[in-house]
Order: C-alpha cells, then structure tokens, then sequence
DNA sequence: TAGCATAAAGTAATAAAGCGCTATCTTAGA
DNA sequence: TCTAAGATAGCGCTTTATTACTTTATGCTA
C-alpha cells in the first residue's frame, strides 16, 4: 500500500505540531516560516492554512501539545515516589528526559517568552509556568512539613533557585548545542540544589 | 546652537547601539528592524547602512559593547571585595544592577543564544558566557581554598547553579514583564545559594 | 576672518527577496 | 459520487540593502 498522502484533519495538525516541535531542535522558533513547516511534512505552504486559520494558531497547538505533555509527565513523575523530596527528584528527572526527548522544548518555550506582545501561545506559556512553580513548591511545602526540608528555608527562593537549576543547565546546553550536556549534568545539579535547601544531618 | 543632525561615523554608531538596547527592554530582539532602529534615532533606515555594512554588523556591535560593560562591572566589583565569596557577591549584585539599569540585556542575550546559526554575534555571546563562567569558577575555588565553601563542593556544579540562580530570575521576570522582580528577589535568592555552598559553621 | 571647496552624513526612493495568507482548481479516498 | 485534503499561483505587505541626490560641518586659503 502506498503511503497515504491526503491525512486527515486531526492527523495533520498532529504532523504540524511535531514538524514545528522538531524544527525549533535546530533552529530559533522565531525564524520558523510556514513555508519550512510545510517542507518538512512533505506538503505545499498554503495547505497548512486548511488546518489552521494563521500561523499563531499553529504556535497556539504546539503550546498546548508541549503544556500537556509536561504536566502530564510531572503528574506520573510525582505518582511514582514514596517521599516529597523523591517526588520533586523525580519531576526534576522526568522534565530532563523530556527536554532529552525533544531538545526543542527549551527553545520553543524560551523563544514565546522573549515576545512582550501578549499572543494567546504566551499566555498559555505564562500559564504553564505558573502551574509548573505552583506544583513545585506544593512539593516544597510537603517535603518542609516533613523535616525533610530546613524550617527557616524560603519556598518561593526555593522554587525559583529549582527552576533557575534547569535554566542554567538549558543555557549551558544552548551553548554548547548538544542538549545531551544536560542530562549528563542534570544528577549532579539536583545533588547540590538538595544540599542548599535539606535540613542538616543530626 | 540648535541640535547637530549630522553626528560623527563614532557617535552614530554609539547612537544605534545604545537604540537596540533601549529597543530590547520592551521587545523580542528577533522582531527589531533596521526601520525601527532608525526611527528611534530620528533618523532614515537607509542612514544606518552608512555606519554598518549590514544588519547583522549592527548586532555585532551591540553585543560588543554588552560583553565589555559586564566584565568591567564583574572586575570592579571583584576588586572592592575583602574575601573570595564576598567578591561573587559583589559580581552577582554588579549584574542585577546592570539588568536594572538595562533591562533589555536578558533578553537581548538570550535572543542571540536562540539562533543556531553561528553568527559572529553569537559567537561574541559564547565567548562572553565563557569568560563569565571562568570568573565565577575562580572566585569559587579561591573560596573553597579559603574553607569558605564546602570542601566536597563540585566547582563546575556551584558555577552552573550560579548562572542558573541569575536565569530563574529572569525567566521570572519575563513573565511578570518587570524587571524590579530580579531586584526585590536578588538578596533572597543569593542567601539561598549561599546555604547551598557554604561549609556548615562549626 | 569671510568665503568656499570638499568629504562625509543624511534623505528619498526603490529594488529584490521573502513573508503570511487566499482563491481557484485538482485529486485522493470513504 | 462527492467531500475534504492538497496543489498551484499569486496578492499585498514587510524587510534588508542600494543608489542617486541633498545637506551639513569643517579645514584651508586669500
């Protein structure tokens, strides 16, 4: 059987998504141009404008493909451990091998970030990141209820300091442009995040 | 004397560069154009290809000037400073001031490490964040000589959490759209890094 | 020191290329 | 057979860069 050519709706815009997703692996999301998106999924430039009626819409189902995707992952990440400490390690680990998975994430989301113009893809990048702290200190304030924290440590410099973890290991990364630095960094980083905000041993 | 309209080759360039600064602070670096540019100097797009042979010339010149400010800032802060970890933290606040006065400076950074192209612009970037790295290191095990730090501290590990201390800053920054976060957030967030490195009191 | 020649800075218009998007026709597949 | 996906071609707009012309500043000479 031949290779379908004529996808579905659903389908292609899938395609797109990845497509878009892939390209920012190599490239500045803000350089992307629809006639690249389309070469890539193998169709001419104007047939995208079938499945989506402009090119933000399309920026707003990769946001929203890569939101799930996280929140997703975090969510399973967070299931799977016995101790608050172990759940934020484990949501840290699942959020490296993401970025492991597709290097483009950084980028992309870096890249709607450094836009000041509220699009509706910034909005939902505000948005995921919002939810993403919020879930981190939720684990915070559980690991710090537990003893396993310092009592006078400070959440919120806590969470940024987790994020900042990440950030630093992403720049890192960017450039020297193998994201493969990041995983093999990414044990040692959580190593010293723990000993700044674990209560000292007995 | 009415103002000069017709400045020097120099103060031109001087001019453009401290424009894409100013430009930077409310807007993706990605989307400036050389129109945009030349407006804000009062001036016609075509006049700043008297001064630069090309688009990309400019943002050369721009991130030039970029690196040579902060590496001044980083040496005088590190000369005023009584021990090694006092000096890092006279860099680390030498830069927050840099953003505040300048709060174009993150993204403007962070724009040129999103290309992958390497543009002599990017490069300038890598060399730069490779020379601030290297002064973070130094003043890092200066201190871990010093017994300021602990002794089983991994150096590259503390030099990546710095950079990324500055980064989570920033990313949140980003998102709330004002720079006065980093500010209010520095002294916090440098106690916290702090607690991470230091060696426990005896 | 007035006047002028000249080099350099700036203007205005436009070329060339690339962008997002659309209208119209063609074809694959249920 | 008929509908929805895709191809083709091109429109209107923006962007960088160039060109031909004009204005400003300055140093030199009488």
């Amino acid at each position: 059987m031949p290779p379908k050519t004529h996808l579905t709706a659903e389908q292609r815009r899938e395609k797109t998504v990845a497509a878009v997703v892939d390209l920012c692996a190599n490239e500045d999301p803000a350089s992307i141009t629809t006639t690249e998106i389309a070469k890539r999924m193998k169709v001419t430039q104007g047939a995208l404008f079938r499945h989506f009626v402009s090119k933000d819409a399309i920026w707003e189902s990769v946001i929203g493909w890569v939101a799930k995707q996280i929140m997703k992952r975090l969510e399973r990440a967070k299931n799977d451990a016995a101790t608050p400490l172990e759940a934020l390690k484990a949501m840290f680990f699942a959020h490296i091998e993401f970025i492991r998975e597709r290097p483009g994430i950084p980028r992309l989301l870096l890249g709607q970030l450094q836009h000041s113009r509220s699009t509706p893809a910034r909005l939902m990048v505000r948005q995921l990141l919002s939810e993403y702290r919020k879930s981190v200190e939720k684990q915070l304030i559980s690991a710090q209820l537990d003893g396993e924290l310092r009592k006078d440590l400070n959440i919120e410099m806590a969470a940024t300091q987790y994020i900042g973890m990440i950030q630093g290991l992403v720049i890192q990364s960017l450039l020297t442009g193998d994201m493969q630095y990041i995983v093999d960094q990414a044990p040692g980083a959580f190593e010293v995040f723990c000993q700044g905000i674990c209560a000292p041993p007995e």
